[in-house]
DNA sequence: CCGGAGATTAGACAAAGTCCAAATGGGTGT
DNA sequence: ACACCCATTTGGACTTTGTCTAATCTCCGG
């Protein structure tokens, strides 16, 4: 757990992030789980205890974090995305049924022989995603 | 284009689908454009000329498909999923500002390196998404 | 203390997809 | 042709995720 609370302002400040209360205790949420959570996941933990922090600000928030790669989204659910507080290069193992999402380090995985990306484009990122299911 | 609305039938029986109306049209827009649609814009579609589907029977359809592997889906937009006719095994290149999706031939890439799965778990799939974006 | 830019908010709204009970329809046997 | 049956289709209400907007709040500099 890297990231405490007193960290964190430095670290949205790092991202050109005016660091808030709200945007405090949302980056809190991602960072110190480490883990993969959806938008309403973050909303419910934010607002356990007392105050409130609107569904509104919950999504404005994590664009835009988005926006200043302060965290990626992963997107293997059609229903919901996920918001991943890892931005070091890494993959992802979704576990279709119980829909648990962890991480693979990129370091050893080797990807060969994608073709030449069209004229004038450059590559945004290489989302790899395995798909698991319990055997039966 | 290998499949024309004759050769349909068959190969929906040929993935244990009773071949209706309504399937057939569906199948008919997927395989007929050999593209990657999402499920309005093959409601469109398969209502342009007259007769009308419902949007229960699209979903419905579609759905069964996938379970029957006739087709695949692709998820690289949180705000739709899109139905992929083409199941030989291929990745998928995505221009993230136009919404552009393409094929890339799985024949010649090679992913190495990746971690024994958890026990008890086998692989249902694996998606490789290309993001790009026009340089600028 | 005042003003203003940026941040937050409630709630209305939009869009994708699901659910359900009722209606339909296409075979099959007679 | 008829009746029956079961799969399929259907409209429409509903749910969920996410967006939008206009009003309010906060905090900082002067």
């Amino acid at each position: 757990m890297p990231y405490t609370r007193d960290t964190l302002p430095g670290l949205l400040r790092s991202h050109d992030i005016n660091p808030t209360h709200q945007r405090i205790e949302i980056a809190h949420a991602l960072f110190s789980h480490q883990e993969h959570l959806s938008a309403d996941q973050i909303m419910a933990i934010v607002n356990t205890n007392h105050s409130e922090t609107s569904k509104a600000t919950v999504y404005n928030t994590l664009n835009l974090f988005l926006e200043k790669h302060l965290i990626r989204e992963v997107i293997v659910d059609p229903s919901k995305v996920f918001y991943d507080p890892n931005t070091r290069p890494h993959h992802h193992l979704y576990e279709v049924d119980s829909g648990k999402l962890s991480d693979i380090d990129a370091e050893h995985v080797h990807i060969s022989g994608l073709p030449p990306l069209p004229e004038g484009m450059v590559t945004e990122g290489i989302d790899l995603i395995v798909r698991v299911r319990r055997r039966g």
